[in-house]
DNA sequence: ACCCGGATGTTAATGCGATTAACATAGGCA
DNA sequence: TGCCTATGTTAATCGCATTAACATCCGGGT
């Protein structure tokens, strides 16, 4: 009768899936371990096998799945008449976005030695269409691909450093973290 | 005679040292493998242990050791008269740090349930001593805790993605990393 | 010059986690 | 109904970290 555990789990990659993201954001990617998600997901060590090439592949899948998730929030948040405008919004959808999922943004900017994620460039992509707006708009103080840099480094150093430690130096208020720390960044100099 | 390898090795604690920069920067921090850093240095799996706690002790002296090259560079970087110079000269100095001491820089922010180690509180003063010059001449534009976190996150954030991958995005020249990204990003609107 | 203790190495075990091969089950479809 | 495939399980194997037990060396005190 009652629910004697069945042999196959019915959606283990989803399980697997779901306790990776948890443990990740629980103990860091580095600590992660398919040998607990299988545990979590209460199958044997061998079981994520048949839904993924291996640990990497899981991994690899959650970077993409990442990237596609702030691909959408980035076009979102820049939905603003004034590019300007857009620009800050989108910068602060990166920030919220890592801090809503850190899991996911700690395995999507954790490459060494592994191929860069073609979703990494279509979330850059949402990015360069607000930089060209304000570049058709006759807005950017400097060259496109320099605004670009600039505006995508400051946002994610910002995320960077919000995570790893160091929360002293970067841990304030909302209402700072917009108006004195990234309006300046993203308008200051980039614009005019 | 001749050199027959000695059972001791004379030097070992800074040979596991080197050997282990080498091989984080050329295969990066999560692939280091200290059974590797012996083999480098000619010693059994077992021998670093005489020098390091273990693993995680070997990288968190080359962390501390990254963050104390670190302040020495920014100190030495940062000396100009006018600050609004320095703190432009600290940034270049930064990401030189970054390129040039890859292995360093990676073990420095690869913390993760590890506390944040106070030599890089040092690094950060310094950064801190040119904001509150800056502060002092009543350049800046933002109250100084903003600015210091301003300041350090697009550098660190120009620093994380020059290395990880997208150097599409990133990979300048000096010139236009100088003049079109840091020095707006820096100066545009943190400055007055 | 000789002896001893601590520093530095070595080898052998133990344990964990990734990955794979061989075997078991469940479900769905011809 | 009976077979085929997808999905799990168990039982190796392998690499690596860490530790215990044993070997060497080096320098100082006599």
């Amino acid at each position: 009768m009652g629910t004697t555990t069945p042999y196959h789990h019915g959606s283990l990659r989803r399980a697997l899936h779901d306790a990776a993201l948890r443990l990740i954001a629980e103990h860091g990617a580095d600590a992660f371990t398919l040998k607990q998600a299988a545990a979590e997901a209460g199958v044997s060590v061998a079981a994520p096998y048949r839904h993924y090439g291996g640990k990497a592949d899981l991994l690899g899948a959650l970077a993409a799945e990442g990237f596609t998730l702030l691909a959408d929030r980035l076009r979102a948040a820049a939905a603003a008449e004034d590019p300007a405008q857009a620009l800050l919004d989108a910068g602060l959808a990166y920030l919220a976005f890592a801090d809503e999922h850190r899991a996911h943004f700690e395995v999507m900017f954790h490459n060494r030695g592994r191929e860069p994620r073609a979703e990494g460039a279509v979330a850059l992509d949402v990015l360069g269409g607000v930089i060209a707006r304000l570049e058709a708009a006759g807005r950017l103080a400097v060259p496109p691909p320099a605004a670009l840099r600039a505006a995508w480094a400051s946002v994610h150093g910002l995320a960077v450093l919000r995570h790893g430690g160091m929360r002293t130096v970067v841990d304030d208020d909302p209402r700072s973290l917009r108006d004195e720390v990234l309006a300046p960044l993203l308008s200051g100099g980039l614009l005019r």
